[in-house]
DNA sequence: CTGAAAGCGCTTACAG
DNA sequence: CTGAAAGCGCTTACAG
């Protein structure tokens, strides 16, 4: 391998191998049965590439070609399993599908937000999947305006097609569950963790109330913290529970790992002292939270499901706006 | 906001401020001080990109700059701390620096790197690092063949400068430590996970012996067992050591979060069994095996630090091949 | 203070 | 069966 200082071209190529661009172009994209170039030519012209460690410019094939072939997503996060496992996904189905997958994580911060989604059109995406986003709709137009076309996932936006979880399902069968294995005629039951100003947080606290209402308990609005998704203000907004009711609840729905990294050393502590420990639920999924922490009952969000039909909107290109909602799995130890 | 239905490009931009398209290129890349334009030209030349949502086409610039500002990363998975809190701390790192970061995961796949390298290079990458590659050396190749520099994290290899945790000292102190937990004079002690093959896994086992060593504790071949990463083969190796030992060991040295993973089912199994449960350590951090998995001592590394030194290095730009190592954490709930 | 023009490395009608 | 040439949207000497 002859370690050329410089990057080869397809017109070094060419005149090693005697021929011109247009037939190395079309060699290397392999259209040479259509072009019907000599088996003996080609064969020459991908041993040279080979040997020199040829690689086609990607940038100049975007600008010749007009578009990217890359596909790009806004994530808030990699620190959690559902979010990892969301770019995984993604990165594989957009292999798949022939397109370079690019992503990028935004913090749950607006201004990011709309600073990658600019980056990627700066790359000329062919299209722009939101995450989790804040504001999905302001995406939405900085895209329209470029002409691509974006989709949502987790949280939904109105311009675009959205795929979600069954939120409100899965946070009543989750109530339901954690209402049996608690036992009590009329638990304390607390709601923490996330926006009030998001879809998914309002769903699940509207699956909650319903669990709640099945069971005839009253809900005292001071017990529906949704405190936003940090750790530290879940824990210190059950702390700060705790104190006022000089107590912990019989039964605390958590919105997410991140929040329940939060609350997790005030249930130690509980543990610790010998007192009563609330009935934990989550609506997320961590193996090792699933494993070890006693009695928990977590929510499996179906990602691979989700990132299947995310994908089937993104072939199908209809411009009806669906937003579809993919069932969630209860998971625990018993 | 005049949804244009294709792409504003300089040019157009420039018929509209009534100007030519270098003028606007000085203007889009804050040149206009030194090219002296007016700065009545310049607002209105912003103005107007900020109107019809102009975004510079990347491509065209890497194709007539011939440079892309995209560095690149290779990643074994998402899926696990370490290797998320590296891919959002690149991804940090890159954007403070000026960069467009693309990170791609690659399974501990030797095909998959390479294919991923290859695309990276079409991509016109500054830098690729390859983090816990199979095979850096053949990547460094690959990348030098293009002129393309490369950095190794986690694991090293022997071309490029490499940053890496202190593995042999980090095994050192956790097994010491675990060695105090313990008690025993002569306990029966297991390390478990990894490769044989990877430079870290071979340190590690050495940081373990030593660590047995100097307690005078001999050990058998039969109980080290680097057994992939794979938290299936950790769960069977493990399950397997059991049976022909009648019983479990006495301490145990997980090299992964991963494997931890595959291992718990059967740590819980003995302790539901009120069976005696080896004292646990991992060379590894989670936040939730840390919080809940009793007397577990973790090992967490310094990703923070590892990615300063990294870019570091990047910027330094120097031939010279170094291999750093970083100071490791250990983390216990006493 | 500003513009015309060449060039980056491809792709793709088009002509033979 | 194959090549010359225009064009993708920028940047950057160069000339004024």
């Amino acid at each position: 391998m002859p370690d050329s200082p410089k990057k080869t071209t397809i017109y070094d190529l060419a005149q090693l191998a005697g021929t011109s661009a247009s037939t190395v172009s079309a060699v290397i994209n392999g259209n040479w049965k259509k072009r019907r170039i000599s088996e003996a030519l080609a064969t020459r012209v991908l041993e040279l590439a080979e040997e020199h460690g040829f690689a086609l410019n990607m940038q100049a094939r975007a600008l010749s070609r007009e578009k990217s072939g890359i596909i790009g997503m806004i994530v808030p996060m990699y620190d959690n399993r559902y979010f990892s496992s969301i770019a995984q996904g993604f990165e594989a189905h957009a292999r798949d599908a022939g397109y370079f997958p690019i992503v990028t994580c935004t913090r749950r911060d607006p201004e990011l937000e709309v600073a990658a989604a600019r980056a990627m059109l700066g790359y000329q995406v062919e299209l722009l999947v939101c995450t989790g986003a804040t504001d999905p709709d302001r995406i939405h137009d900085l895209c329209a305006a470029a002409g691509v076309p974006t989709l949502n996932l987790d949280l939904p936006g109105s311009k675009a097609s959205s795929v979600i979880s069954e939120n409100f399902h899965g946070a009543l069968d989750l109530t339901r569950k954690l209402l049996i294995q608690c036992g009590k005629d009329m638990p304390e039951a607390v709601f923490i963790g996330g926006r009030q100003s998001d879809h998914n947080t309002r769903e699940r606290i509207r699956g909650f109330r319903q669990a709640l209402g099945e069971a005839d308990i009253t809900i005292r609005d001071g017990n529906i913290l949704p405190c936003g998704y940090a750790a530290e203000k879940a824990g210190s907004a059950y702390r700060l529970w705790q104190q006022s009711h000089h107590g912990s609840p019989d039964l605390l729905f958590v919105n997410s790992t991140i929040s329940l990294e939060g609350i997790l050393p005030e249930i130690e502590k509980l543990r610790a002292e010998g007192a009563g420990v609330p009935i934990l639920g989550c609506f997320d999924w961590d193996p090792f939270a699933a494993r070890t922490i006693d009695n928990i009952v977590m929510v499996k969000q179906d990602v691979k499901r989700m990132l299947e039909i995310l994908f089937g909107l993104f072939v199908k290109q209809s411009d009806e706006i669906e937003q579809i909602e993919v069932a969630t799995i209860l998971e625990s130890r018993d």
